[in-house]
DNA sequence: ATTTTCACTTACCAAGTGGTAAGTAGTCAA
DNA sequence: TTGACTACTTACCACTTGGTAAGTGAAAAT
């Protein structure tokens, strides 16, 4: 590897964890390069604006999403054993890859923000990927907006709960915090069993009290 | 209500909107009273402070939610009746009151950063309140962490759905993703109830695939 | 040997940041 | 009538922001 690409490494490493500690907004370009042997110009000289930068480093995440995905569709035909064991593999990224998810879910809610002035939607690929995933995964039979209305849910469960580590952790007390996270994925588990067997039971049930 | 009354309110809605956003960070006190009849220097007359303003903001916020849960409670007697209805309420006051959803999420990202700067929970009470009526709601059988983690699991479902809106609409296109939302709240209370009535037929099955 | 390219630096810049100081105009009580 | 208080303003302040300009030294290409 050139030098100057792993100098590009470090500067995007640094980048993802600032970014998802504080946002698009709360980083400054300088603070990125604050704990690296280089100034904020060499920084601007490798990726041109604050913008690039970014693009670069969600480009590198949707990436490695993606992969993941793939990864569990080689792994299992069944569509519904994928989708159960996806959200698991799903889980356990964001308990492993904390600075992208945090950085994953600003961009959700910088979206609109952020991109109605540049006009770039990074995340596109990935999310569109997972909906196709999704759609085949799910009995065709279901309405495919109820479909992805479900999946989402799901995906939310997950998400949230990624985030919210440092307010649990401060709410329960760390010890609470451990056991409730070692419950987490079987209760995952199940609530994706659930709601999968509930829509093959009886699609459009439940929707009086 | 006297006139200084009044502008705190007119400060407080745009310091809300202005928040919700581009978070704390990416707001400057400056663009929270651009469009009010009033400079910065008045804004920091009222509320010493940056922070201090974002403060009541959240604090306001908080309290509407910690109504809107004794209203549910006062409602319902069956815990778990009061349970599927207060998530449909949750979700729908996510829809009406985006700007608050947003802040909150956000509040819940930020919190290590700046809570662990300025040493305040403000989200506290309100997380506490809701913990606390799930631990009543869910057979008390079940372990509390247990418990704690389904919950939390159901609340990432709901407000997952309602910070993606941008993201979705661009995605789907906007038809499409009218259909997604109409679809929510049925596909919310059915995996409520699935959730449910599998913790109660079997509630430590699905550990393993 | 000379030119070009590359990685990176110092030196700037205008615009914006949160916040302070010192007022001004108005109300209200003594 | 005076003095205190309130709501707000203008005038600043030191500092940070993203970004530009113009270089430097070294390696690579000609």
């Amino acid at each position: 590897m050139p030098k100057s690409q792993d100098t590009r490494q470090q500067m995007l490493a640094a980048a993802t964890k600032a970014f998802s500690e504080k946002g698009f907004y709360g980083t400054s370009i300088a603070a990125i390069t604050q704990d690296l042997p280089y100034t904020k110009q060499a920084l601007l000289h490798h990726f041109g604006s604050k913008e690039k930068l970014y693009g670069e480093v969600l480009a590198g995440i949707s990436n490695t999403m993606i992969e993941n995905i793939n990864a569990v569709r080689m792994d299992f035909d069944k569509p519904q054993l994928a989708l159960q064991e996806f959200f698991i593999r799903f889980y356990r990224y964001t308990q492993t890859q904390r600075v992208e998810t945090y950085l994953l879910m600003r961009e959700l809610m910088d979206n609109k923000q952020r991109a109605d002035a540049s006009q770039v939607w990074y995340l596109k690929p990935f999310v569109e990927l997972l909906a196709d995933m999704f759609i085949q995964a799910i009995d065709t039979q279901t309405d495919e907006a109820n479909a992805l209305a479900a999946i989402y849910q799901l995906l939310g469960a997950v998400n949230y709960f990624a985030i919210s580590e440092a307010t649990l952790t401060n709410m329960l007390g760390e010890e609470q915090f451990s056991r409730m996270r070692n419950h987490f994925e079987s209760e995952l588990r199940q609530l994706v069993r659930a709601r999968l067997d509930c829509a093959t039971a009886s699609p459009f049930a439940g929707k009086q009290t």
